[in-house]
RNA sequence: GGAGGGGUCGCAUAGUGGUCUAGUGCGCCCGCCUCGAAAGCGGGUAGGUCAAAAGCCUCGCGGGUUCGAAUCCCGCCCCCUCCGCCA
């Protein structure tokens, strides 16, 4: 959510911000109507109320028992006028409120302009892609081949975007998870949460998913259960609704756990393989901070997630966003893309692994999470960041293409290997 | 899931229809006192709205009754105890 006194004290500037991420800047002239006559109902309610309480009161010290009659009369008719009032009052509340829930963030000053993903800028290339003296395989091909990936009874089991991790092929993934969480505890000073992995609908409005996006999500009818997309949205609802004391900050959480998404959004993209499914897995790091950090604790969570690149051993590239292609949540967001040399239609392609953002304060305005500056001092937000480090089925696909021999096996990178009791190569 | 008890300002509590603009204790902060500290004494200690003050809102949440609700009624949520079920 935007911060209302921006939008009010500097309308052209909000505006200025929506249309370049690609947003209508009307919005906020929407949005300024309907704040103009919210407040306006507000100081007519309250000033209404002041008089009642005023009023009923004085009756309380009436001992006339006419006088009280007439008083009481009196107030009734002003308390029918508050309840009118009130009821549009609350209208216009809500009516404003979803406008606001609606808006997207505003770009960081430093992202580059642009319309879409064909703006993005590659901030760096890191590693080079090896050369094969062979024709390197996909990954379903591999995977089929050393019985540790069987996509067709996933699809039996749960339908299409399904798939099940077998033997080494499952151990990989564990070893993968384990690994990088020991990285980013031991290594990068973050604090491992394990989170329900269902939520309240409110928390999905707190970090962004909601009202906007609920076509990408699973919920539970009977409950208000909702089934998490990514471990940011239980770990940044970790401490809705508090105060923080200034001396706790930043905070650095790293959670793993299974995500779930409809994908509907992206129906018939990415079919081939295990690039996009239903259930996946992901290490996710999230950070709370004070606003004046967290440019600089992007930069770190970006360093941390590549960290598990460089560790691995996998060429990959940095990619800045462009206003147009931010998410609806973020103001500045880098994507960490790892090499496929297979993958791709035209083989080989770059695998979005990571995203990471900062939010400045559009999540912790709609999770009202605040800290307090000063001993004393009134709350402010935070700032919340958060960037996959990495996403799992992404990394598996590019840890088979990438160290897959000629005769059909796959290397271990070294650093997995004290997760795999030593294996150095996955053979069938 | 069933029965009973309970959710009040960081913690503990008082408050059962109108001086509650919520009292008290503890904790914390400031001051006095002291060489310094403890004790003692005095003061201050939630958030939101508003440029700010006044005012208004918030006593788990949402409705209702009433001139007036922390207080009465209804629904829901959460916690505790017991029972049931169960990794």
């Amino acid at each position: 959510m935007l911060d209302i006194r921006l939008i009010r004290e500097q309308p052209e500037l909000v505006k200025a911000g929506l249309e370049k991420v690609g947003a209508d800047p009307q919005m906020v002239d929407q949005v300024l109507a309907f704040d103009e006559e919210r407040r306006r109902l507000e100081t007519e309610v309250s000033e209404m109320r002041a008089r009642r309480n005023a009023g009923s009161k004085e009756i309380g010290r009436l001992k006339d028992e006419a006088e009280r009659e007439a008083r009481k009369a009196e107030m009734r008719l002003l308390g029918d006028a508050i309840a009118e009032r009130e009821s549009r009052l609350n209208q216009v509340n809500a009516e404003q409120q979803t406008l606001m829930l609606s808006l997207p963030n505003l770009p960081a000053p430093d992202v580059p302009p642009g319309k879409d993903e064909s703006e993005n800028v590659v901030v760096r290339v890191v590693g080079e892609p090896r050369s094969f003296d062979f024709t390197p395989r996909p990954h379903w091909e591999i995977g089929a081949a050393l019985g540790i990936l069987d996509i067709e009874r996933g699809v039996k089991i749960s339908g299409s975007r399904f798939y099940v991790l077998k033997g080494m092929g499952a151990a990989l993934q564990r070893a993968l998870i384990t690994f990088m969480l020991d990285l980013h505890i031991t290594q990068h000073g973050y604090t491992e949460i394990y989170p329900p992995y269902v939520v309240k609908e409110h928390c999905l409005v707190g970090t962004g998913q909601l009202p906007k996006f609920g076509e990408n999500l699973y919920r539970d009818i009977e409950d208000d259960f909702w089934l998490i997309p990514t471990a940011e949205v239980p770990v940044t609802n970790l401490h809705r609704d508090e105060i923080l004391e200034a001396s706790a900050l930043p905070l650095r959480y790293v959670s793993y756990t299974p995500c779930f998404r409809r994908e509907k959004m992206s129906a018939g993209r990415d079919v081939r393989g295990i690039k996009r499914g239903h259930q996946f897995d992901k290490v996710e790091m999230v950070k709370l901070c004070r606003p004046e950090e967290s440019a600089a604790e992007l930069t770190t969570l970006l360093d941390n997630a590549e960290d598990v690149a460089r560790k691995l051993q996998i060429p990959y590239r940095i990619v800045q966003m462009c206003a147009g292609d931010l998410s609806f949540t973020a103001a500045a967001k880098y994507d960490l893309e790892m090499w496929s040399p297979a993958c791709g239609e035209n083989g080989g392609e770059w695998l979005e692994v990571s995203s990471c953002s900062n939010f400045h304060a559009f999540q912790a305005r709609r999770a009202n999470i605040r800290y307090r500056p000063e001993p004393g001092a009134r709350p402010e937000y935070v700032h919340t960041l958060n960037g996959s480090g990495l996403a799992l089925p992404r990394v598996m696909i590019a840890v088979l293409e990438n160290y897959q021999n000629a005769d059909g096996s796959v290397t271990v990178p070294e650093v997995l290997r004290p997760y795999l009791r030593g294996l150095e190569r996955i053979t069938p």
